[in-house]
DNA sequence: TGCCAGGAAGCCG
DNA sequence: CGGCTTCATGGC
């Protein structure tokens, strides 16, 4: 991975088609975010590997991102997950030179992709924390889904202190699958949503249902039908999680409100389109499904 | 106050 | 499969 190391920086390549700043604004979007704490231009996350937990800076340097350890060296294992980590967290390895070549003939596309050029999908490496934020998120407002994933995050997540800042890491689904409903209830999660994120934390420590488990030589036909058959994940969620976890470029949660307001806007249109007319404007966007519906939710933030 | 929110399950035909 | 109803809880 030409990954250069010594004792406190790693320096991780970066592809052209790659914007740190347009980076930053998509992940400084919401003041309630605990995972990761943005001052200027370097990101702060902490990371957990195994049983070490690594406070990571972020920062961009000309085709580089220069990840600094801050609370000490880490193991050899530690600093290759964190690399891993930091690829997938800004979707790295994905050539975007396709899906800027698909933007430029489309007439919604175009204007935003040149806008936000280099912004990757951030995703969410950690399947656990892919799944039970997209159930978190269902049919509530976002405000109220941080707010959620904060007490969530707080009261079972890990944490460090570093210049008096808390960082905190998602929870492991293994302390999760030993939860009851009622543990997740007084933090306001409906008693359907703890018994879904509970019931997939258990399908994962019990090896049945993981990022391995789902990739290892499925189409993304085969993926989403296997998503959809665990209780709580229906088709948004299903390829929501393709999309932040799985790195799917043709992941397509259509049902999405986020991306029919960003369409109305764009359009200039007096309602929410359908779902048969955004299938229409989607035939377009074949293969790269993702990425659009993504560089929506960014025009969003304007 | 009523409608809405980055939906999904359950039921019925 | 496709449509309809219910669930659940705060934001604005």
């Amino acid at each position: 991975m030409d990954t250069k190391t010594n004792s406190h920086i790693m320096r991780v390549p970066v592809p052209v088609e790659f914007s740190f700043d347009e980076c930053l604004i998509f992940l400084n979007r919401s003041s309630q975010e605990n995972l990761h704490r943005i001052q200027g231009e370097r990101i702060r996350k902490l990371l957990r590997h195994e049983e070490e937990l690594m406070l990571m800076e972020i920062s961009s340097s000309p085709q580089h991102l220069n990840i600094e350890f801050l609370n000490g060296v880490p193991s050899e294992e530690g600093r290759t997950a964190a690399a891993q980590y930091v690829r997938e967290w800004f979707d790295l390895d994905t050539d975007l030179a396709p899906f800027y070549e698909l933007a430029a003939a489309d007439p919604i596309l175009q204007p935003i992709a040149r806008h936000h050029f280099g912004l990757r999908i951030l995703g969410f490496p950690d399947l656990f924390e892919a799944m039970a934020w997209a159930i978190t998120g269902q049919q509530i407002n976002l405000t109220f889904a941080y707010t959620l994933k904060k007490r969530f995050v707080e009261a079972y997540g890990k944490s460090i202190v570093y210049d008096n800042e808390t960082y905190w890491v998602f929870p492991s689904y293994r302390e999760i699958a030993a939860l009851e409903v009622s543990d997740l209830t007084p933090m306001q999660y409906s008693a359907r949503k703890a018994e879904y994120i509970i019931g997939i934390a258990t399908q994962m420590a019990s090896g049945i249902l993981s990022k391995e488990q789902l990739l290892n030589g499925k189409d993304a036909q085969a993926i989403e039908k296997e998503l959809v058959a665990i209780r709580g994940v229906g088709p948004w969620s299903a390829n929501y999680v393709m999309m932040k976890c799985l790195a799917i470029t043709s992941a397509f949660p259509i049902a999405d409100v986020g991306l029919h307001n960003a369409l109305k806007v764009q359009l200039e249109l007096e309602q929410k389109p359908t779902i048969a007319e955004i299938e229409r404007l989607a035939e377009n966007w074949k293969g790269w499904e993702a990425y659009a519906t993504f560089y929506l939710w960014r025009s969003l933030y304007e």
